[in-house]
Order: C-alpha cells, then structure tokens, then sequence
DNA sequence: CAAATATGCTAAAATGTTTAAGCAAATTTT
DNA sequence: AAAATTTGCTTAAACATTTTAGCATATTTG
C-alpha cells in the first residue's frame, strides 16, 4: 500500500522575521532557564531547603511553615519546573513505563495502549511504547533501549525467542508484566486471556449451528497463546470426533500472500462450510479471501474470529468474534504494576492472571439459510 | 462498552523459590550496574580516555589506536553502556521525540505514529507518545511534561486552544513539526492534507454520479483543518448552485448520541440522498446511523468518508473514501524533523508542505441502482 | 545550672557522564 | 641546543538535582 507524495502547497520561509534583518546575530531573549540555585539564591535559603520542601519533607526535616510557605510562593511564581533528568540520576526513578507490543496499528494493541496510558498518566506515570513486529532481534534492542533509558517498569507482549533476556529482565528487579502472552519457561507477572476456553467455545457454537466441517486459520508462531488457541479448537472436534483442519500461516507474510494461502486453502477444502480465525488480522484478510472467492457468508461459509473490532462489529452480515475483555486486561495490568512499584520491594511475589474472553455471536455463524436481519444480534452481559 | 473481569484461573505465586526458604534475606546476586569509572579503573586510564574513545572522538583527541582499541575491547567483553541519564543531563540530548496525537487508538494516528516510529528508531530516536482525546487542559500537561523530559524534538497534531502554548514552544528553539492540523497564528513547520481539495472532489463526484442531495457531516471543532474540509464541500455545491445540508456535531460526544443525532438528521432530511464524512471515526458511526435506519448503500444513501481504513475498504458495500497518504506524510514529518535536529542552528527556517489526498471510488458512492459486482473498484495511480 | 533534647536549617557528597583546559614527555623546527 | 610543536593522556568542572549528616541555637529535663 504505497502512496505517492503530492504536495500541493509547499511554503519554505527562510527567515520568520523576513528578509532585512540588519545582523545575522539576532539576540532571542532565550528565557534563561530557572533552576533550583536561583530560587534557593533568591530566598536567601539553601538549595537543600527549597529541595526538602518542594519534596513534602518540610515537615520531616523541621522546616519551619512559614519558610516553606514563602518557598512555595515564589516556585509558583516564577513556574520553577525541576529538571527531571536531574532528579532521575539522583534517585534512579524515572517514572516512565516501558510498552512492548507487536504492532501499535493493531486495534487490539492500540486500544489497549491507549487504556494503559490513560491510567497510568493520572498516576503520574508516562510511556514509552515501541513496536516489535515481531522481529526477535529489534525486540533485544527495545528491550535494553528501554534498561538505557531507567524505565520504571514494563509491560511486554513479545514474540518468543526472547526468552532469555526476559529472565534476566525480571532478575533485574524492575518491575515487569506480561501480557497478551506468557513466555515459555519465564516466572513473571502476565495477563493474558484464555484463548484456549474462547477457542473451544466458538468451535462449539459453529458445530451446535450444524457446521460440521470447521477449520482454523492460524499462525505458525510457536508462541503460547496461538497454541492455546488452536488447543480449544481441536478439543472441541475430538469431543464431535471430526476430523481437524488446520491452515497453519508463516508469520510475517505479506497481506497479499495471506489472501492467496487462505483462498488456496478453501478451494484445496470445498466441503469446509466454517472458518476460525485466530487473530484479528487473519480475520480481517480472511473476509477478503472470502470476499475474492465470492462465498457467502453464512449461507457458504460460516466465520468466526477471535478478537473484536470495527469491521467485524459493522461488517454485513456481523462477524462473531471472541472478543477479549480489554478494560480488564488493562486494568488488571496496571494494578499489578502499580502494586510492584509502589508496594514495598518484596520482589519476590508474582501474579498470573488469565482473563475469560467472550464470545460474541453475530450473524455470520448463524445457520438459518433465511437472510437475518440487518441488526446485529449481540450478547448481553 | 464496558467489560467485565472475568479470571478464571488466578495464581498467585508467594516466592519464586519456594516455601523453604530459611531465612528470608536471599542475597539476591545482582550483578553491581557497571560504571565507565570501573572500566577506567581496570585498564589503568582516566576516565576521560574512556568516554572519549566511547565517543568517537578517540582520532580528534589524540588518543593512541592501541589504546583505543583496548578501552573498545574491554567495554564490549563487559558489556558496558553509558548511563542514558547522566548522558543527557550532561548533554543536553536525550535522543526522544515527543508525539501527541489525539487518539492513538484511531487507525489513522495510529498507523502514521508506527511509521515514524520505524523511520526515526533507525535513525537511533525514540519516541514518547501521547493521546491527548481533544482535551485542552491534558494537551498543555503533556507539553510541559514533554519539556520536563527534555525531548529532543516535537511531532504535534494538536486541538485548538493551545496556539500560545505551541509559540512559546517554538520559541524555545527545540524542533517542533505539526501534522494533521494547523493552528491558528503560529508559525511553525507542519505536515498536513489538502482536506479542501479532498473533499471538493469528493462532492464533485457524488454529483456527477447524480446525487443531487448531498449533505456533509463533521465536527464542530474550530480546527483548522475540518474547516477546510468543510469548504471544499461547500464549494462544489455552489458550484452547481445547490443548497448545503450541514450536520456539526459537537466534539467528544459519546458514540450512542452521535449516531442517535445523526439518524435525527437523516430523517429531519428525507430527501437527502448522499452523506460526507469529515472523518474517520464519523464514518464508522455513520454505517451504523444508517444500518440502524435500515438505509441501503448506495441505492438509498450514497457514503463517502473522508480516511480510509480496514472497514471501508472491506465494507459491503465498500465504502468510498478520501484517502490520507500515510506513507508520504510520515516521511515528509520524518525528513522535516530531522533536518531541523541534525542541521545547524538555522532556527529561523520553517518548512509547511500541503500533500494531496486521493479519492478512491468504491461502490458506497456509484448511482448504479444495480447490484455492483462484490469486488471493490479501485482507482489506481 | 548542667545536660539532654528539640528546632531549623545548611554543607557537601552523591548520581554518572562529557569535555575544555592543561601538562609532561617526545619530537620537530630553527 | 634552545625553542616550538606535537603527542598522548589527565584533571577537574559542569550538568541539576536529592539526601545524609551535622551544626548552631533554643528549649526542656534532671
């Protein structure tokens, strides 16, 4: 999907005062930026006085209120700011939070992030949030681009391979929790959302509808959750005692590519009559694959997705998805973290947390063959 | 849409090691963080031979090759790196650009703040992100928590009602590039998208394919890139001397009342036979105003939205758009920044490129009151 | 009234770097 | 052979804070 540059408009100033400036050595009164030393100069006090009360430790450290009080007056006054970098070297808190996820356009990464970052900004916390792409070697180099940097803490969906520098990771005492997906042998904090149980439940919606012939798109990753995932799907056809079929993508593909497997796949499989899609993108290139094949959905092929968004709510006919609880997994993030920063340094407790997805069910796994209505049906909490 | 916390499976794990632990302080062996004071001390140098050769200025300084090339072995067998904070405060560069978008979860921002993310990691920064939600009083708390943080440069798509704020910014010299939307009377760099000429286009079209009633809807907000999109509607339909059907919603509203308003709107208006959206997310709310209605596209309601996404372009019917070029304006924001952070000194020169949007027809938009073939037409370029 | 304690503040070390200025020794130039 | 320059490195200031330890003075206690 390249676009092409076309700027319309394209204004170079070269100087924002115009062309006649007399010397080229224009003076900008550079506000000279206030520090510490100039407050504490000004009051005729010591910089340790002005540091003691702008940290609420006036009280502690016996100054009296009235000095505190003129201290306050005039940080106000002159918007004194300390320099954070400063401070950060000194006491060796940044307070910043490192966020790792696979890809920030993803809508499920995205909504998340913007979740996590609303709750923690109120709590004084910033951010800082990369993309890993699932690249093994560019996540080693976030990583310890984020240890560089004195983050606080981390919140981590990675792609496995990184296994190792996890471990050392979460040795270093930082606080660090895992989410979307655990790491295989990595003891650390982790939400994540029973992928397996979502899975199983689809199936069975799908076979309950009389879908006899379901299959799974998935990818290849060797993470955990994608095998959860397919766990649930073949649990449920061991329990039918039908035959598995699964259409198992390289990851990192091309969206062309994928269309081109998934239509390959289906005329490979002409009596499958139900697709399940593992993630949310599959599900987005699979309705295209479908589209491109011309079947209808339901009628020809039943779909179901796991993890909701937009499009599949929207689309004609909806999509059922296993929609994942994403308040609650960041709400469930940010209390776990919140609690190993600020709580004492007993580093050594851990919390796992699984979160019970929820299935949605739309117009696009119902098998009455007469044309449902335009409204989604939606299931109610 | 709230969502419920659901854990079906909740561990919680009181010591990594164990219950047997005898005494509960365990010498956590953490390897002692290693210092540029440490590496000197070993090979018998000053410090400064150390930083320097770490620095590259080893050749300017005089500093022997053998020498050199001993510090750079010893760093890279200890693993050594610099300590990011005392770096910048000593500096003055932190290597972090701040981005503040208005949502990061809309696929718009979303998608153009991955891009950059991309470009500029490769070229060693990093960036802070931040949704500011439209919200004047958080954007200006992020702004000064960005020059807190001392970020090295800024990437603003800003809500109005901060112009002051963004002057002052610009004064203090820092490289600083707007996207998306102007503001009002600052002069500063800036990325953004001919919204008049996309959206006069557009209108263009929908009354050359016959829809005479066209009505545009947007956002109240003083910015002024929605009014431009605005305009360029208008223009079209004086052009062909028809009279404007303006919906203007208020800003922040909730996704029920927009779609409420709007459904208002269309039956306020029978005849009305075409809808523009001034964005994204209003087309989104849009679909689901006019499924609701139980409208058909495009035999009874022509769609044309402005920002493509995964929905529209997936959409049955797929849904016309006046498509953003993502690509280009990451890489015009990307290039304007960094020849502001890498050039010299030059402050005075400020560089505002328009770029073009591109109208990609689809079926929402085709009088053609038969039943358009599945596949989605496209204009190529 | 001496000793002990409380009060109100400050000096200075510490955080971990970069870099300007400088200093001997070696080499080159007059 | 003295003067000048180059070589190869080091000293120490600077960056802007926080925080421990401590110092007078004032108050309370025995």
């Amino acid at each position: 999907m390249v676009q092409i540059l076309l700027p319309v408009r394209a204004k170079c100033i070269p100087n924002a005062l115009g062309q006649l400036s007399p010397p080229p050595a224009i003076k900008l009164k550079l506000k000279k930026k206030i520090l510490i030393h100039d407050i504490a100069k000004h009051l005729d006090v010591s910089i340790a006085t002005v540091s003691l009360v702008l940290n609420g430790k006036a009280k502690e450290k016996r100054i009296s209120d009235s000095l505190a009080e003129k201290v306050l007056k005039y940080v106000e006054e002159v918007g004194y700011k300390p320099n954070q970098l400063a401070k950060s070297l000194r006491t060796g808190k940044t307070h910043v939070i490192g966020l790792v996820v696979e890809d920030i356009a993803n809508p499920f990464f995205a909504t998340v992030a913007a979740l996590i970052e609303k709750k923690l900004l109120a709590r004084g916390y910033r951010i800082i949030y990369c993309s890993t792409n699932g690249d093994t070697a560019k996540t080693r180099d976030l990583l310890t681009m984020f240890q560089e940097r004195h983050v606080d803490g981390y919140i981590l969906a990675l792609p496995d391979g990184v296994e190792s520098d996890v471990r050392t990771l979460v040795r270093s005492g930082k606080p660090l929790i895992l989410f979307d997906r655990e790491l295989a042998g990595v003891l650390a904090n982790a939400v994540v959302v029973d992928g397996e149980k979502g899975m199983y439940e689809a199936t069975q919606h799908l076979l309950e509808q009389g879908f006899t012939s379901v299959a799974m798109v998935t990818l290849q990753a060797g993470q955990a959750q994608m095998q959860a995932r397919l766990q649930g799907y073949s649990q449920a056809m061991q329990e039918w005692q039908l035959p598995e079929m699964v259409l198992e993508l390289e990851f990192q593909q091309e969206r062309e590519q994928i269309i081109h497997q998934m239509q390959a796949f289906c005329q490979a499989n002409p009596t499958c009559n139900a697709l399940l899609f593992a993630t949310n993108y599959l599900g987005v290139y699979g309705l295209e694959a479908v589209n491109g094949l011309g079947r209808r959905i339901p009628e020809d092929l039943a779909i179901v997705s796991f993890d909701d968004n937009d499009l599949f709510r929207l689309y004609s006919p909806s999509i059922t998805v296993v929609a994942q609880p994403l308040e609650a997994m960041a709400e469930s993030i940010i209390s776990t973290l919140l609690s190993a920063l600020e709580g004492s340094q007993e580093t050594g407790r851990i919390t796992q947390l699984q979160l019970a997805p929820q299935l949605i069910v739309r117009e696009s796994s119902i098998r009455v063959p007469q044309k449902a209505r335009p409204r989604a049906s939606r299931t109610k909490t």
